[in-house]
DNA sequence: CGACATGTTGAACCTCATCAACCGACGTGG
DNA sequence: CCACGTCGGTTGATGAGGTTCAACATGTCG
């Protein structure tokens, strides 16, 4: 349990946090925060290793500090499939629940800032705050989870391939200040592997390695190396992505 | 606007409301319920009708007194995938956005109890309890959201079917007092068309079909008519969903 | 009765899964 | 240092599961 990769946080660490003010820490003044710093554990988890196991009980909750993690549903006979991604500053647990209802994998190396789940239910009993932030942190996922699904059951695999580099391409601009939306050329690296798009997308590792490279001939991406991904024009990926229309979200 | 299917709300019409106690309003104390009375109206919708536009400035919320709403999504070419299936009690419309991420259409004859969506949101600003209500129920829809991306991403067009089946099951006998899981022989009336069900699993009307006649052969239900269907044994039907797996769910 | 919506069934086609071979990068141990 | 296994990724051949197109059955309502 108490190995290396667990630090106790500083009191005043939460006031320091990078992710303060966008993870629902935000909603908490600073004597609250205090609290929280004093229950609250830095953890990392490298590439693969899981956070959270479908069934077992909950015990704590988490911010997303750095990193992806991905949420997965698995079924007797091994089939799986990824119902959720989360990136910093995102909240990873599942409140008001004694158990977890899916699996939590590190995509890449993570840093989490952990809780345990008791003391978090209560402070957000106490604080309407935190809870309103919560509430609108799920509404987002369920927005999310709901486009997602018409992903999976409608769109053709190229589609899926598309929509999954554009989202990361968009996320990624996002967060690093590269060129916005249909100008220049952005590049970046794949935080996932093949096997993670396709658990995401309902497809297999074949069908998503097939239909990039097809993406990438057709000079809609160009695949620099395995991971490596430039995106000259966001907005011609959106169209082969089948993404602008659905009432221009 | 105002025609004979909308009806203003007596002042003590909440108090009396059969779906009081299970919808969001249970959080609500006389006095606010009174509040909640003054503003509401109820609304008849008949099948096929079109509640909510996707796109639409949000203006109402509303609990499904009875009947069975679709949420749909969209795109552009005219591909549609139903994203959520809401029965009573449950709550219709997103809170805190302005527009609605989705169309909602009456799936059967609709009974529903709308109000103001300021006016609801102003309600929930001031009583917790009702926004952790509505919180719980987000959780809760986030959830199925999930269970069913898996099924859009992995499940074979019967398990599609036969989970959908069962699912109309297993909420029809909790609804209506018919003998629970394994005994006896379940009967009910499908809520849904064929159209209704093929958007909603991601498949064509023909497969529905199809799958069902497939499922009628096999013995695993009983197609009585177009509509109507009898569930020799539930748990049966669970095994070819492929359902009984998930971590015992 | 005819018109229309809903549902079923058949045949052909196509997308994607499956099985399999192969490649390059990396790490490890002899 | 090289042989070896492993892991992530690519590509090809084949086939199954669903879609598509089309015809037909059934039921309902004016």
């Amino acid at each position: 349990m108490d190995d290396y990769n667990v630090v106790k946080l500083q009191s005043s660490a939460c006031a320091t946090c990078a992710i303060r003010h966008r993870a629902v820490c935000g909603a908490l003044k600073d004597r609250e925060l205090a609290t929280l710093s004093r229950m609250g554990r830095f953890k990392r988890y490298s590439t693969g290793e899981m956070i959270l196991a479908d069934g077992e009980p909950t015990t704590f909750f988490a911010n997303i500090v750095s990193g992806v993690v991905r949420l997965d549903k698995t079924s007797a006979d091994g089939r799986q499939q990824t119902v959720g991604l989360l990136f910093a500053p995102d909240f990873l647990g599942r409140a008001y629940a004694d158990h977890n209802p899916y699996f939590a994998h590190a995509a890449c190396d993570v840093m989490v800032c952990q809780f345990p789940h008791e003391a978090f239910e209560r402070l957000m009993h106490h604080n309407n705050g935190l809870e309103h932030r919560m509430f609108q942190k799920t509404l987002n996922e369920l927005d999310a989870a709901r486009d997602w699904m018409f992903l999976l059951g409608r769109k053709t695999a190229k589609e899926k391939v598309a929509t999954l580099v554009h989202m990361i391409a968009s996320r990624h601009s996002h967060i690093g200040c590269t060129p916005q939306i249909g100008l220049h050329e952005a590049q970046f690296q794949l935080p996932l592997t093949r096997a993670d798009m396709a658990m995401f997308l309902g497809l297999t590792i074949e069908t998503v390695s097939r239909q990039l490279s097809a993406l990438n001939k057709a000079g809609t991406i160009r695949l620099i190396s395995g991971r490596e991904v430039a995106v000259p024009d966001l907005s011609t990926l959106a169209l082969t992505a089948g993404l602008d229309d659905i009432a221009a979200a």
